[in-house]
DNA sequence: GCAAGGTC
């Protein structure tokens, strides 16, 4: 029997080098859907079977990350809402012919085998390769090949030992998307729209950005010219003796170094100068060598073509990169510093053996075999950077590249330099002095290698025991220097040796911060930090956390650590690091004021901004949301005012979830009150709102200790609804966003509309309309193609007191729902049988109104939604909905569980929440008597927030329900305790 | 328009 397998390797090279080896060369290739990434066929044996095997691969990561809907629009939602925000996970556009070509060939497999790189990030690709695959073809079984380096030896060890996927590396490199992505993106945002805005005339255009790694980059560039601007220079003092033998004048210099005082100096200069004769005490010869280089690894090569090339390491690694895709060099991005010993070297050398300038010296290594030096460091994929095919027609900076690349490959595989070193110490009046020569004997490596310097030093020969004159003994005098500015590869050094960023990373790092105008080159070199770069790291230093040095990301580092050996779970990492980085948010943004300082001493005086402007644009102290949101419970609430400067409430969820609250005109400010916790309302933490009225609008008895400020819960509070606080409010149901790892958003608005007025009453008059909720959409009899304002035929109608939209076109998905809110046109984004398909929903979370577009594809299943006598709404929205699966709890037949609504008579039940979620077991009061007649009543069991979910008409004040229980004592509205009723409640709000 | 990580 032959098993069909489905092997996917990381990159396309792998895959082919894989294939080579595991078909003895026989494999054939056809094309897959990305001209990048082909299909590998051959036979193997495999899991104890003969295996017809299809190999791709991916580019890396399949998926990427970002925020969705709202969160996307960066004055749509506050920096610190990304903290909390969904984040969905998709496959890019230019990816997709990648994740077709998987999705195909999982089809046709039984069993798949994940090749890809045995490292953190490979093993999160095998994982983002399985989901693909599993989702075309949820029967087929997963392996996972694990191997050390592409080599005959290694993979068929791994085809014999196929083990299963390591989650907890594939959950590290998630938590480390989720933060960088969450992080990188709220201080980012935050800083660009502040800084734009305070320092208009400098930075208008300019993106201010914050990563994990090069705000760290910066911190050492800036770190090294502090020391450089702070250094005091220290005068030392030296001896020196200068002797002469045979012509020759020969500097000794002091086995005392130097010394800082002059007096003391001078001391031993007049001794010395006193018996001046030299004895010389000591000639030591012993021969030296010169180690050719390591083979070269991506680092190292950055490094070198920065120092001794001087070409940056992006570009250095963009040209190697197109060398690496003409054939004529290896993979550029490699962190091993050793060849295996199974690679045969000889060939390449072969190669080069055509070259005018290093042909013989590739033939002398041929002649002695060559032999690099190992290395420590293995990435277990890739060799060192080495040429591949000789290359005599390069120009310019390739050239220059190409030649070093080779030029270092030789010098591996030649033979260390060696020299002979003459040591001779003297004596003089009891100091002692010393200088040394060098022979270089045999120059090997240097021949072929111009970039290491090592040169003779003649000396003449003297010997031991003999007495010489001193020519002069001096006194010299010096300064002690600053340490040099950083180059690029010092800086490159120092990432590394910290652990900031990867290998493949580094260069891009350092042109972010340049780019960003954060650092600036100068013709030497050296890096120089901007008054930008250099205002960020003093603020931040002014604020106290030390974001400009690397120890927060090092943590980050240690818990992911912990994440792959099992020690700590992904989940709790990512909630205590989410917390952790928002706190210093929240402080960063507080006091913002202080990076406005460190930067006006490079830009001038800071455009004020303060806690008023409490708009989305990143200032103040309104960062706090209120609570989460009361209509879709998903998104946090936020206050913020509009074009008009009113102050309004409203859910961060817009436009997926339109709920929002209005405060009247008297209102001049609103802010979350960041230490009050309302103790009584659930889905906790709802604060506590600080309202501050225009003097005289605030009636007395809301008046505390400060004058025309009201401080309560906006929830539950009775004195709100008393003082005619009327928080009006409009509300959709949301739409399902999809959470982390899901590939798609369910439904998606077709526009936007912003609120402009209250809702009114329905329209009861309307016969098609009343009669809509109850029926359903009839199938066998389609009503007529919805218009907006219809004529009263439509289900729709326009209702007399909402303003026209200011565009005046023909906007069809801009109705009125019966109950008098707006009806938004939906579309199903979720794949399935209504993929496609339009429907009109109600945007009230109390009506809820359904209705599939009866204008959609006819063909589409036409079946009316759902039903269930028992639900809130006629619709029944895919997942997330708390209402969803509603079923009335009817354990007993006895009264208890029954109220009557007083304002329309009917009996409401106590239903019980069954969904799992947030609201899982919680009990509410429905009014069965449908919204058309004006009721439709909802309250929680235990709690009192009528305004928030009645219907908008409704009267404020007064109890609709009166309880017509008989049994057990009667509880306070508030507390749920016996004793007492709300009027004389201790646990009340004071207001 | 944000991050960093893969890769072409």
């Amino acid at each position: 029997m032959t098993l069909k397998v489905l092997c996917v390797a990381e990159k396309n090279d792998a895959a082919r080098e894989i294939s080579r080896l595991l078909s003895n060369n026989q494999s054939s290739r056809r094309e897959g859907l990305s001209k990048f990434n082909k299909i590998y066929e051959f036979s193997c044996e495999m899991l104890n079977n003969n295996a017809s095997v299809s190999m791709t691969s991916v580019s890396g990561h399949l998926m990427t990350y970002d925020f969705t809907g709202p969160f996307k629009g960066w004055e749509k939602c506050p920096p610190v809402a990304l903290f909390s925000a969904p984040i969905l996970s998709f496959c890019p556009e230019n990816y997709q012919p990648i994740k077709k070509t998987l999705e195909r060939e999982a089809k046709k497999n039984e069993v798949l085998v994940l090749w890809t790189d045995c490292d953190r990030e490979g093993e999160n690709i095998g994982a983002e390769i399985r989901d693909v695959c599993l989702s075309a073809n949820n029967r087929i079984r997963v392996y996972r090949a694990r191997f050390s380096e592409i080599t005959f030896r290694s993979i068929k060890t791994a085809i014999q030992r196929l083990e299963s996927l390591d989650e907890k590396l594939a959950a590290a490199v998630y938590c480390r998307q989720e933060l960088d992505l969450r992080i990188g993106a709220a201080f980012t945002r935050f800083l660009t729209l502040r800084l734009q805005k305070v320092f208009p005339a400098d930075l208008a255009d300019q993106l201010v950005s914050y990563g994990p790694c090069q705000f760290p980059t910066l911190g050492f560039v800036v770190d090294r010219y502090k020391q450089v601007q702070q250094f005091v220079p220290e005068t030392f003092y030296k001896l020196k003796a200068v002797v002469m033998k045979n012509d020759i004048s020969v500097d000794f210099s002091w086995s005392r170094g130097r010394l800082f005082n002059r007096a003391v100096t001078e001391i031993f200069l007049e001794m010395c100068q006193e018996h001046p004769t030299a004895v010389v005490s000591r000639v030591a010869s012993k021969s030296k060598s010169k180690w050719r280089p390591l083979p070269l690894d991506t680092v190292e090569f950055e490094k070198h073509a920065s120092r001794k090339l001087h070409i940056n390491a992006k570009q250095a690694m963009s040209i190697a990169e197109k060398l690496y895709t003409q054939g004529l060099i290896s993979y550029p991005r490699t962190e091993t510093n050793l060849f295996p010993a199974s690679m045969n070297l000889v060939p390449l050398v072969q190669e080069q053996t055509q070259d005018g300038q290093w042909g013989d010296m590739a033939r002398q290594i041929l002649a002695d075999t060559p032999n690099p030096r190992r290395g420590n460091k293995s990435d277990q994929a890739h060799p060192p950077i080495h040429p591949i095919k000789y290359a005599p027609n390069l120009q310019g900076d390739e050239k220059k590249v190409y030649e070093f690349i080779v030029r270092h490959f030789l010098a591996c595989c030649s033979k260390d330099a060696q020299g002979m070193e003459t040591s001779v110490d003297i004596c003089v009046s009891q100091e002692e002095f010393s200088a040394a020569g060098l022979v270089i004997t045999q120059r090997n490596y240097l021949e072929v290698y111009p970039y290491d310097k090592w040169s003779d030093k003649n000396i003449p020969n003297f010997t031991q025991g003999e007495s010489l004159p001193t020519e002069r003994i001096e006194l010299v005098e010096g300064e002690t220097t600053p340490p040099l500015l950083l180059k690029e590869a010092d800086l490159i050094a120092l990432m590394e040796k910290h652990g900031i960023g990867t290998d493949a990373t580094h260069a891009e790092h350092i042109e972010t911060i340049k780019s960003r105008r954060y650092v600036g080159v100068q013709q030497d070199g050296t890096f120089l930090p901007g008054m930008l770069g250099m205002g960020l790291v003093e603020g931040y230093d002014e604020i106290g956390y030390n974001l400009s040095k690397p120890y927060l990301r090092a943590e980050l580092e240690a818990d992911l650590k912990a994440i792959c050996l099992g020690q700590k779970n992904k989940d709790d990492v990512i909630k205590s690091m989410v917390e952790k980085y928002k706190q210093v948010f929240i402080e960063t943004t507080a006091n913002a004021i202080k990076i406005d300082q460190s930067l006006s001493s490079y830009f001038g005086t800071p455009e004020p901004m303060g806690p008023e402007q409490g708009d989305m644009r990143g200032g103040g102290d309104d960062l706090l949301p209120l609570a989460k949101c009361r209509s879709c419970l998903q998104f946090d609430m936020y206050f913020k005012t509009t074009r008009e400067e009113k102050w309004i409430l409203s859910c961060v969820g817009y436009p997926q979830c339109k709920y929002i609250v209005f405060f009247p005109s008297g209102v001049t400010h609103a802010k979350t009150e960041s230490e009050q916790l309302c103790n009584r309302c659930p889905h906790p933490p709802v604060h506590k709102a600080r309202l501050t009225f225009e003097r005289g609008t605030i009636p007395y008895f809301l008046q505390g200790d400060i004058p025309n400020v009201f401080i309560g819960c906006l929830f539950c509070n009775e004195d709100i609804k008393r003082a005619g606080i009327e928080l009006r409010n409009m509300s959709s149901h949301p739409p399902t966003v999809a959470h982390s790892h899901n590939s798609y958003q369910s439904v998606v608005p077709q526009n936007s509309f912003t609120i402009q007025d209250t809702p009114h009453n329905s329209n009861n008059n309307n016969p098609i309309a009343s009669g809509r909720r109850d029926l359903g959409f009839d199938p066998t009899n389609p009503p007529p193609p919805v218009k907006r304002y219809s004529d009263g035929t439509s289900h729709y109608t326009k209702h007399p007191r909402v303003t026209e939209p200011p565009s005046g076109g023909d906007d069809d998905n801009f109705v009125v729902c019966n109950c008098g809110a707006r009806a938004n046109l939906l579309t199903v984004k979720k794949e399935g049988p209504n993929t496609g398909r339009k429907f009109y929903t109600c945007m009230t979370n109390s009506c809820k109104y359904f209705l599939w577009d009866p204008r959609s594809d006819p063909s589409m299943d036409t079946r009316p939604p759902r039903q269930d006598p028992t639900q809130m709404s006629s619709y029944v929205p895919p997942t997330g909905d708390p209402f969803m699966s509603l079923y009335p709890n009817r354990p007993d037949s006895n009264s208890h569980n029954q109220s009557v609504c007083c304002r329309c008579g009917e009996q409401a039940k106590l239903l019980t929440v069954q969904k799992q979620g947030n609201n899982h077991g919680k009990q509410f009061y429905s009014c069965p008597k449908p919204r058309e007649q004006g009721c439709n009543f909802f309250q929680w069991a235990d709690e009192e927030r009528r305004d928030s979910f009645s219907p908008p008409q409704r009267g404020r004040g007064g109890n609709s329900f009166s309880k017509v229980s008989r049994g057990g004592p009667r509880l306070c509205s508030i507390c749920r305790q016996a004793g007492h009723n709300k009027k004389n409640c201790p646990n009340s709000n004071p207001f």
